[in-house]
DNA sequence: CCCGTGTGATACCGATCGGTATCGTTCGGG
DNA sequence: CCCGAACGATACCGATCGGTATCACACGGG
């Protein structure tokens, strides 16, 4: 098919991606698995078939690692939010539910492996950490972009909602990683649903 | 000056509990901190006026002393639940009321140091490890009895009002933890009113 | 053709990890 | 009064931690 595979080298073994990005996939894999502090930099060197020297060529230090792998996260979040924007411009209330619905897909892979911002925050003790700035950040534009749908929604408080969702989405989160409650994704949905209905908080009244 | 006190020996030092209460103090303080897998039993023992070898005496490993503290932990959770359907015998709606003005209570703590359970659960990898099944244990218990207490309210669907609030409750120590919502405590209990009001999860239509 | 760059392998660094062994001392109950 | 249990202190165990140094080799661009 391809005339020139990129670096297939005269490894035997299937074509290998340049270390950098093994050494990323690898952290990913046993961070999600055993939690950041749990592993060594050897056990991700083993991993990605390479050794602790060419992972400390491409990365600082360990932390930088868990940065750029916790950036790689957030970013996949983001895009999560660029679709939903994208396949349903000016509904706001598509737009939250695509993002919803993103989250529920996921809750299969949370439930054994955990949210990796909750688990990487509960090892980043100090709140200025490079690492655990990026998770608030990210989290803060979660926060507005979901209050943006909410307004284009036109709910009636939007910054009550968006945080309401957010309420909802990070404990559905945290219920799937613990086991306690069943059909998980479903009741998230409904009660998403429920939020952009009523629009604010306490509506009944 | 005292006739006779408990056990002040000839310390100069404030009056001192005893080991074990000394370390399961100090292992809370530090757990708390830095996290379960950063601290070092030694850090542990030092804190708490003593050395690892008593520590070992009175837990047999690094493990079983999380875990007593989980429980303990889980306990003060607990009795928050028995003051509730104490104070508002038969009134389900004030109880969950109660046990969410807890949590509330909470959160400033939460805010600085997270919540135990979740972030135990980040270094606990093993699904079947003794501590984590304690920590699941406590949340289906906790869910149950939310679950009664909706029972006890009349509202429609007690089973996902009872999820909702979990979501509520869990999302909302995630969201104090990251700092993405201001005004956490107050909104918390407005989303908690609007669930009890509504019933179930979706209930405008 | 050859040279520099990125790589793999190995050994090493001091520090700390969880856990144990061995002491002398202290203290309270029979 | 005295004996045993609990305690404090210290040293030690092998393993592993994050991070570094060194060296040989493969390979692609000039």
């Amino acid at each position: 098919m391809a005339g020139s595979p990129p670096r297939p080298g005269r490894d035997t073994r299937v074509a290998r991606l340049p270390p950098r990005e093994r050494i990323l996939d690898a952290a990913e894999e046993l961070f999600l698995r055993e939690g950041i502090r749990a592993v060594g930099v050897q056990a991700i060197a083993e991993r990605a078939s390479t050794t602790k020297m060419a992972l400390y060529r491409h990365f600082a230090t360990k932390d930088a690692l868990i940065e750029e792998w916790l950036r790689i996260v957030a970013a996949g979040y983001s895009s999560a939010f660029d679709r939903a924007q994208a396949e349903h411009p000016d509904d706001g209330r598509a737009q939250v539910l695509s993002v919803a619905r993103f989250v529920a897909d996921g809750l299969p892979d949370i439930a054994q492996r955990g949210c990796p911002f909750v688990n990487s925050i509960a090892g980043l003790p100090d709140r200025d950490l490079p690492a655990r700035r990026l998770i608030e950040e990210h989290k803060a534009t979660q926060l507005r972009r979901l209050t943006g749908m909410c307004e284009r929604a036109g709910v009636r408080a939007p910054q009550d909602a968006a945080a309401e969702l957010t309420f909802l989405l990070e404990g559905a989160q945290v219920s799937a990683q613990n086991g306690s409650v069943d059909r998980v994704a479903q009741r998230l949905l409904a009660a998403v649903e429920g939020v952009l209905d009523r629009g604010g908080a306490a509506g009944g009244r």
